[in-house]
DNA sequence: TGTTATTTGTTGTCATGTAAATAATTACCT
DNA sequence: AGGTAATTATTTACATGACAACAAATAACA
């Protein structure tokens, strides 16, 4: 089973599992831009909807988190979203410096792809035991993790 | 063991793989692009580098499909690593559509970060034993075939 | 109360990705 | 040979991402 270990022994074949995660979620981005394309609906445009129609409406601050985005990017991406008719832009008397962001009615037309992200899990994980899938979302959470406890201790450190 | 099984049961976290391969990738990718700063170097670039440390001098479209970037974008990928001198053009008198790309004397320097998505790996694999790495690589291979084949047939038929 | 720190959102600048269109060259094939 | 197809690289146009700097508003606190 391991007598050939890729990621540790194989010479010949140095693996960078930055590589294969990029190509991986390359893959599935590709995959969930063709099926959201006749709806001319961006995979970072989903993502908001996909916040929203699960929240309800929300702070820009929280959409950005939610998102795994920075602040400047989902401004942005929010204000081509209401040109597009997408979502709305509501101040806050409570707070003048917040901007809540809603599903306006042209977005709410596309609740129905809510769930798109199940296809694209069937797609990907076409060949996998539903065991594998368990472990595939296990390594991926303690990847990242890994990565980002990294960062916040070389960082602040 | 799965008895509760993320990818396939729980109904209170649906969970798109997609997601989770983004935000594993992106935690790679950060840390990559902390390792490399101090030398001014990006992601993009060093795996330019890469490619041409590994292969020797190629053609643009080779370095591409190495990377896998489309052509436009490895154009101006390049323009600017030229402009950096970390690379130098060449035309090819046999064939004068393609350009030689060859890594130039500062890009030569660098030579000693080839090796630097070892230390990558081993941040995001901290908690892996090596045959949780294995089995990560061999899923993440499995999943983008899945998602490049699904692409083809859709594309094409 | 009044000063300072924090939070929130935007804008500027740049790097990078895609797709489409273009130009130049080479390959193919009758 | 000559016309067509394929390959290679670039340019254009646009979407998206990051970081820094900024402005406005609120919170914290001496």
């Amino acid at each position: 089973m391991t007598t050939n270990n890729m990621a540790t022994k194989n010479p010949t074949a140095p693996t960078s599992l930055g590589r294969e995660l990029n190509f991986a979620a390359g893959a599935g981005n590709a995959v969930v831009a063709r099926l959201l394309a006749p709806y001319d609906l961006s995979l970072a445009q989903w993502a908001v909807l996909q916040t929203l129609w699960r929240n309800g409406p929300l702070k820009l601050v929280e959409i950005a988190r939610l998102t795994g985005n920075a602040a400047p990017a989902t401004s942005r991406l929010v204000d081509r979203m209401v040109d597009a008719g997408l979502v709305t832009r509501s101040e806050v008397p409570q707070d003048r410096r917040t901007v809540t962001v809603a599903v306006a009615p042209r977005g709410e037309e596309l609740r129905h792809l809510q769930d798109i992200y199940q296809q694209v899990n069937a797609v990907l994980m076409r060949d996998l035991t539903p065991e594998d899938a368990d472990r595939l979302f296990n390594l991926l959470a303690r990847v990242e993790r890994a990565g980002r406890d990294w960062l916040d201790q070389t960082g602040a450190g």
